[in-house]
DNA sequence: GGTGAAAGGTCATTAAG
DNA sequence: CTTAATGACCTTTCACC
């Protein structure tokens, strides 16, 4: 689906000020609120904007490590693996991937002594071959989204 | 910051429907309203929640591929890459991590060939030494929340 | 609990592709 | 001719005091 920059301004917009409503967001944008309003809609149809759930923090939960791991699957064992991963808490996603792994999860844990509890939870099943995890030690570039819609409004 | 589970419910009544809002979160709870405004502001004030901004989906916006590359540093040039990565639109996170890479991104791009660009884009500066990327083919797990929010509720 | 405000819907009109 | 934007009006519902 392709944007405009309208639609690039209305999801910035949103994206800096949830509580504004659509209202107050047509006003900053100069255009009537039907129109603000069939722009959302058109967004949340045609699937860019996913919904508006609440951004949970695990740091601030208690969860204030976080690590990447690169895991190597017995043939086969693919589908099993998955499900056991889904069924961790700490597991926040899952990826199979090409490249040396076959698979790559975000884990967060509550102390780097807590994290090997839940590497050994993720890894202590019988189709994972090996495991390789990274440690999060900063995050400079925080999960963004704003640059690539202003770009993809741009084209 | 420690939540129980009234808030675990709110989190999870919010993230299933956040245009309920908080009156009808309250009638479903079985609590006064003041109640369960009490405690999202609660939440919100402890950070546990950071915001209700939109869900962009990159796929939906044309960004169909994803991949994850660890990068490896040269010495002393951490800040310098960092601010290269983050003038370039398709990287959405960037970590600096233990283990064998200095740093991980994640990446998404239009395609397959575009994803070259991206990573030409990426390495094509002086502090990067090298850099190996993993594709991503399916996400079994996509990024979630709520498991650990039902956990941290139930401690 | 009351009240001002916003969301969400519909409509006719107008502009632009 | 088709699509989109606009301003008007209306009703329900919510957020805030």
């Amino acid at each position: 689906m392709s944007i405009d920059r309208l639609d690039g301004r209305l999801i910035e917009l949103l994206a800096e000020e949830p509580r504004i409503g659509i209202l107050e967001a047509s006003r900053r944008l100069g255009v009537a609120r039907g129109t603000a309003q069939a722009r959302l809609d058109r967004l949340q149809a045609g699937g860019v904007i996913k919904g508006f759930g609440p951004q949970v923090d695990p740091a601030a939960l208690g969860y204030p490590v976080t690590a990447f791991a690169t895991l190597e699957i017995k043939q086969g064992q693919g589908a099993d693996v998955r499900s056991h991963l889904s069924t961790v808490p700490e597991v926040l996603e899952l990826h199979t991937t090409t490249g040396h792994g076959d698979m790559l999860c975000r884990l967060v844990a509550r102390s780097n002594a807590d994290l090997q509890r839940v590497i050994d939870r993720v890894v202590g099943f019988d189709g994972i071959v090996r495991a390789s995890t990274a440690i999060v030690m900063e995050n400079p570039v925080p999960l963004r989204i704003i640059p690539l819609v202003k770009q993809a409004a741009d084209d």
